[in-house]
DNA sequence: TACTCGATCGGA
DNA sequence: CCGATCGAGTAA
């Protein structure tokens, strides 16, 4: 039996594949150090009901309505910038929420760890400009991958909700590599701490 | 213009 | 568990 695959359904593999491809990928931000990319949710299409797409071409999500490689940068809760990059064809939106780094779980404070805010909504993620994607060799063993359902997205339905669609690994079990470079003992320290953090 | 409600976090 | 804090989306 031959089984039909939709242009929709063609672009929902893409999307959880680039999901997927972005665990290991370093996340740079001008004037900081790189930091690896160890957990990230899938945002797929305006059937999605977690997607902000879920209400079509608004303001806010015409940059997920554009080409990829871009960033979506909105704020959440009126307090916390989530970092999200654009994927996909112009007229499919779909974005990868940014949640967790080496050292640096949760997505407000991957943003606020690097001071990421709005305005980058919208910049392409390239060298040339403030935040980018850098591959800097590491290979994530699928193995190591746990997919699961995306946080705080109840709102979106028993169907939506429940979608395994949040990738994340534990770099801690990445096996060693020579050749694989630190970059510890580089220039400066990973900026705004908080007041209570004792060190 | 007047509501309502978050893709979260830190503190009680 | 709860409050913070504000803008997007919707109804009017």
């Amino acid at each position: 039996m031959p089984e039909i695959i939709s242009p929709a359904s063609w672009q929902r593999r893409a999307t959880l594949r680039q999901a997927r491809s972005l665990l290991g990928k370093y996340l740079v931000r001008r004037g900081h150090l790189p930091h690896m990319i160890t957990e990230v949710e899938a945002y797929d299409g305006e059937r999605d009901l977690a997607c902000h797409a879920r209400v079509g071409r608004t303001r806010r999500t015409e940059v997920m309505y554009g080409p990829g490689g871009v960033w979506y940068v909105y704020l959440c809760y009126g307090v916390h910038e989530m970092l999200n990059l654009v994927v996909g064809p112009r007229d499919w939106p779909a974005a990868i929420l940014i949640r967790g780094l080496d050292g640096c779980t949760g997505p407000g404070r991957v943003t606020r760890l690097l001071g990421i805010d709005r305005k980058l909504n919208g910049k392409p993620a390239a060298v040339t400009e403030e935040l980018w994607i850098e591959d800097h060799g590491v290979r994530v063993p699928p193995r190591l991958i746990v997919a699961s359902p995306r946080v705080g997205v109840n709102f979106a339905g028993p169907v939506w909700a429940k979608k395994p669609w949040r990738f994340s690994f534990d770099p801690r079990r990445l096996p060693k590599v020579p050749g694989t470079r630190s970059f510890a003992t580089e220039i400066e320290e990973d900026a705004p701490r908080s007041r209570s953090d004792s060190r």
